[in-house]
DNA sequence: TTGCATTTCAAACGCATGTATGAAACTATG
DNA sequence: CATAGTTTCATACATGCGTTTGAAATGCAA
């Protein structure tokens, strides 16, 4: 007999609805039929409909933060304090990409609630995101150990670029499955963690800066 | 005296106000009260509210795959056919992220309209972007004949991190401006196409299957 | 001008939504 | 058992939305 048993019969309707079909046109009187719960509870036990999307989101994103962190640590205790990068970029990516990715009957509905979370851009969660960067930035202080001679902007443009891989790959795996035809292999998860590990390492450890200004030299002749 | 003045006037206003303050609290009566015309003005010259915003964006898109197509062109003149890699890619990412970056006042309305479009996914602009498929092809196939001898999945992983990078880029500007305290100048539109397309194209040309492989077998040891 | 088609307008419709209310049912403590 | 506190419930409220309506205004050809 669980405690609360309303509230999490709530939580874990609303998580399903979502994931299945977007915030746009699940209203909270859909929550409470799959619930089977009173209309009026999703108020009483969280006070507006925004606060319970809320709560769900912060619940996923703590975990996965957790996730995160404790690759990061791990990493950063193999290599005495100063972590591989590509040890740091896979700690990064990788919690998320395997979350939302890989074969659809996988999926659990939390990674399919995020990946909502990250098309449907609502309110409430814009919120929530926009206290992210206090968590990125450790992962930025873990760089900039790994990599003390390379430029702060280098840094940060690498760091960035391999979450936009990893984010923009879950947004439209769709999309690219059929550009691909098939080609690509979205269930590969691995995989396509390795692809972006990979890249955005090439990024951060490979390009000489005299090819970026010389490259600009180039541009400004224009 | 412009024929069909309300018609542009709704198209102008809407843009705007989507523009400025997103999709979800623009609502027909903010329009047509900015654009100083009747309520109903709206669905008798589009239809409905979704027909509006699929009017605006399918311009606005065309514009930009248009500009796309022009670059990808005169890239493969250039080169006989057979155009450069960064050339290409510069094709694919150079118009929006000029359209979308850059110093704040100068961006024009319809650029901020297509950042919104691609940060609060909405179901009538959904539905066209799956339509997109077509015209990145075109690219792919450009790619194809510039590197014959890169295995097709490459070719579209290095395609897609591409748009990843640049698309991301135009959606998070802010949080990377933030996170990195300013160190990366979002303003500096060339210097961040430049880098899209340099690390892209690394990924496209640098990596040697070796490699790959070696990771492959290392994962399956552990 | 007459007559017809197009465009504008004020007003209302219908509906779905999130939220509030107040009574009833339940739970647990003394 | 009694009672105070918590939780559930049916129901209603208020509002804002996109859309429709039908009449008035306007433009334009004959």
């Amino acid at each position: 007999m669980p405690t609360d048993h309303t509230r999490s019969a709530i939580l874990s309707a609303a998580e399903r609805l979502y994931a299945d079909r977007g915030f746009a046109d699940v209203t909270l009187r859909d929550i409470v039929a799959a619930a089977d719960v009173n209309l009026a509870a999703v108020n009483y036990h969280f006070g507006s409909k925004d606060e319970l999307i809320a709560e769900l989101f912060v619940t996923r994103s703590l975990a996965t933060n957790r996730e995160r962190l404790n690759e990061l640590k791990e990493a950063e205790a193999v290599g005495g304090g100063r972590a591989d990068v590509e040890a740091i970029l896979r700690a990064l990516v990788g919690p998320t990409v395997r979350g939302c990715l890989g074969p659809n009957n996988e999926r659990s509905t939390a990674a399919r609630f995020m990946i909502r979370a990250s098309i449907e851009s609502v309110p409430p969660i814009r919120r929530i995101k926009n206290r992210e960067i206090d968590h990125l930035r450790k992962f930025s202080a873990a760089m900039r150990r790994s990599l003390p001679d390379r430029s702060e902007v280098d840094l940060y443009w690498g760091l960035h670029f391999a979450l936009a891989m990893a984010h923009q790959t879950i947004r439209d795996s769709e999309r690219l499955s059929k550009w691909s035809e098939g080609t690509c292999d979205l269930n590969d998860v691995e995989g396509i963690i390795d692809r972006v590990v990979a890249v955005s390492a090439m990024a951060l450890a490979g390009s000489e800066p005299a090819k970026a200004s010389a490259k600009l030299v180039a541009r400004e002749a224009r």
